[in-house]
Order: structure tokens, then sequence, then C-alpha cells
DNA sequence: CATTCGTGGCA
DNA sequence: TTGCCAAGAAT
């Protein structure tokens, strides 16, 4: 069997799968719009599905067009995010969205450099708007269809560490030449990542692509490669940075010195403050740190 | 190219 | 119990 033929066959398995077992997501009904998709994909950056699907919902229900968040206070944009994590997501969905009033005429723009130019989204968001909202085949490239693809098509259990140049060409090659296609395997591929063919228990058992799986064949060896570093939390800037904005969505007015203090080492926190306020997260007064209101 | 940037659930 | 990791982007 040829190369193209095993994508075929491999193609044809995996969108069966998913028309029977791909999950009803609110972004991927026909009446989502393109600015529910882009919400979607910027939440859904490092955080787990199941997390945003309610936020998402409000979201939309809230600012269902780009110029409904434009009119936003940072404030609101900001408890709107709520435990999402990497708030500096949400004031760059903020940002893109006054971009696209003055810009784009309000709209999500469907040119790919466009896209790219908005604050927040990069190759990976590109492509996904592209070919979820517009129809635009881009091949998409996430952490679900690296490991799909290391492990079909390299019999390997993990990609490297960053997204290399020859993984772009085989994800490139494995996309189908046919428009739709291209569009459902983008989406399968990764459904098939998120459900089946996960990172820690891969469920092999229920893989529609179990008898073509190279890894499989191979009787799954272990990775080898590069030692990836941990993320490390406990005690780091993130947390603590986490903590004093988590302080500040709970007031309801400027935060007191003195709340501050007992979060750490006064130097420390008042630094992490003010990196902060330069990014937009907080603003700092004479009464103290608070949200951007 | 390596780091930094939240939060929470689960093996 | 705790380390791992989850539809990345920016620097």
């Amino acid at each position: 069997m040829s190369e193209a033929a095993f994508r075929e066959a491999v193609h044809d398995a995996v969108l069966r799968w998913y028309a029977v077992a791909g999950r009803d997501l609110p972004w991927r009904h026909r009446d989502a719009t393109p600015w529910g998709v882009l919400v979607s994909e910027v939440m859904a950056q490092q955080t787990p599905i199941a997390r945003i699907i309610g936020p998402w919902q409000a979201w939309l229900a809230r600012w269902p067009t780009p110029a409904a968040l434009a009119s936003a206070s940072p404030a609101d944009v900001i408890l709107a995010w709520d435990r999402l994590g990497y708030p500096r997501r949400a004031l760059g969905l903020h940002r893109a969205a006054k971009a696209m009033v003055e810009g784009h005429d309000g709209q999500v723009p469907s040119d790919p450099a466009d896209l790219r130019a908005l604050p927040g989204v990069g190759e990976y968001t590109t492509a996904a708007v592209s070919s979820f909202a517009f129809g635009n085949p881009l091949v998409v490239i996430d952490t679900n269809v690296r490991r799909v693809l290391t492990r079909i098509a390299l019999g390997r259990e993990q990609a490297a560490p960053s997204l290399t140049a020859a993984e772009r060409a085989l994800a490139q090659e494995w996309l189908p030449a046919e428009p739709d296609r291209a569009n459902a395997w983008n989406v399968a591929a990764m459904e098939l990542g998120a459900l089946i063919c996960t990172a820690r228990a891969p469920r092999c058992e229920d893989c529609p692509v179990r008898d073509r799986c190279r890894w499989v064949a191979a009787g799954r060896p272990a990775y080898d490669g590069p030692v990836r570093k941990g993320q490390g939390y406990e005690g780091t800037d993130r947390q603590l940075r986490g903590r004093i904005l988590a302080l500040a969505r709970a007031a309801t007015a400027p935060l007191a010195p003195e709340v501050l203090e007992g979060l750490g080492e006064p130097e420390r926190v008042a630094r992490l403050a003010e990196q902060l306020c330069a990014e937009g997260l907080l603003v700092h007064s004479r009464a103290g740190y608070d949200l951007p209101r």
C-alpha cells in the first residue's frame, strides 16, 4: 500500500468515527458565527474544553459580536473570563474586538493574514478559525494533531517538545486535497487526539485506526527523546500573580496595601502587581490596585 | 529556541 | 497525594 493510500484509509476511518463519536460542542453548530468560533479557540488555548463550555455560552450571550465586546470595559472582560486562566487572553480578545471594529467593519476577518495580525491569534488559531469558521482549509496543527500524526504515521509516542518544520510538512502532507474533506479532517484529527489518542492512557481499544497505527504496530514503545521540563507552579510568579488578580476580581473597591501583604514578600508582590498594571490587567491609583473599570 | 503566562481535574 | 497536562501566544 502506498503512503498516499495509507493516509486515505486513515482519513476514511477517522472521518467515519468522528461522524458518530464527535462531541456536540456549541461552536460546532451550524448557527455558530466566526466570532463564536474565534472566542472558542482563544478560550481553548491551554484550557480543557470541558471548562470553557459554560463560559463560552455566557460570553456569546453577553457579547454576541465583536462590536459588543469592544464596548465593554476591561474590568468586565476580566471578570467574565473568571478563572479560565491566562487572563491576558481576555484582554487580547478585547483588543482584537476593537481592532475588528476599527479595521474590519466589526467582522472577524476571513483573510488569514488579517486574522494572524489580531492580538492573541497565532499560527494555530489562524488556521483553526480559517478552517472551522470560513471553510478555508489551512492545515490545523495543535497538540492533539501532533500527537495523532506522530503515533499513526511515525510510530512514536510523543512529538518533539516544540513544533518542527518536519512536523509541519508531515501535517500538510496529511491534509486531504479536497477542501471539504480537509476541513473535516482538521476537526476529526483534533477530536481523535482529545478523546482517544490522549497523552496519558490512550484508549487504543476504541480507536478507529488501531489496526493501522504504526505506534500500536510497534508495540506502543515509550517516548525516547529530549526530556520535557515540567511546568511547575507552586511558589512561582504565576501563582502569585493569579492570587493577586483573584483578590482584585473578588473585590468591589481598590485593594488596600495591607490586603496584598498577606500574599508574600511585599517587594515581590509589588513587583508583580506593577507587572499586572503594565499588562493592563490592573490599574494603580492612590487607593490601591484595582481592575481597570 | 526556550520561557513565561493560570487554573483545575485526574491517573 | 502530586505531578502531569490541557484546541498556544508572545517574547
